[in-house]
DNA sequence: GCCAACGTTGGC
DNA sequence: GCCAACGTTGGC
């Protein structure tokens, strides 16, 4: 089974990608979106991530991440005292999950929203479309590999 | 099972 | 900080 390419979005005040690359892997959890979940169900190990800061000034693309853990059981949902807590989750059967992930590499410049807007080629691509809240969201070979060429095209590497 | 009210997300 | 979009909840 090919590799497959993700989005997951993030605040940078509550986790950045620099933030990762300090940690070197991390928990996804809090994910309480089931469209949110069911995507995270379908990652495998190896799969790459691009880790997109929101409501940050511009929001985009910042770097590259890796499923490291495929989903299991997000414990937050169980703790009482946890932001994520959810009363009407039963242990016998978790209804939220988390990844893990851990860094691959920062890009050499961040591809803003607004780029992915502005080209052509990302007409079709999850982030760019009306309305798109859902924190993981699907990328296509295509779209990952023209990220990439805008990154590099302005980064200069 | 509809749908109004409510809460959250996230661009701006 | 505002507020549109949209997911979730809960009364009926």
């Amino acid at each position: 089974m090919a590799r497959k390419y993700w989005l997951m979005k993030s605040e940078p005040d509550t986790y950045s990608f620099q933030d990762l690359e300090r940690d070197g892997r991390t928990h996804w959890d809090g994910v309480r979106n089931y469209v949110a979940r069911n995507r995270l169900r379908e990652m495998k190990e190896g799969d790459r991530v691009f880790f997109y800061h929101s409501r940050q000034d511009p929001p985009g693309i910042v770097g590259i991440a890796e499923v490291v853990r495929t989903a299991y059981p997000d414990p937050s949902q169980f703790d009482e005292v946890s932001l994520y807590h959810d009363a009407k989750a039963d242990p016998e059967d978790p209804r939220w999950v988390m990844v893990d992930v851990a860094p691959v590499e920062a890009l050499p410049a961040v591809v803003s929203l607004h780029e992915m807007k502005d080209n052509p080629k990302l007409d079709d691509m999850a982030v760019t479309q009306r309305g798109q809240r859902v924190s993981v969201l699907p990328v296509t070979r295509d779209e990952w590999d023209e990220v990439l060429r805008m990154a590099k095209g302005k980064g200069g590497a």
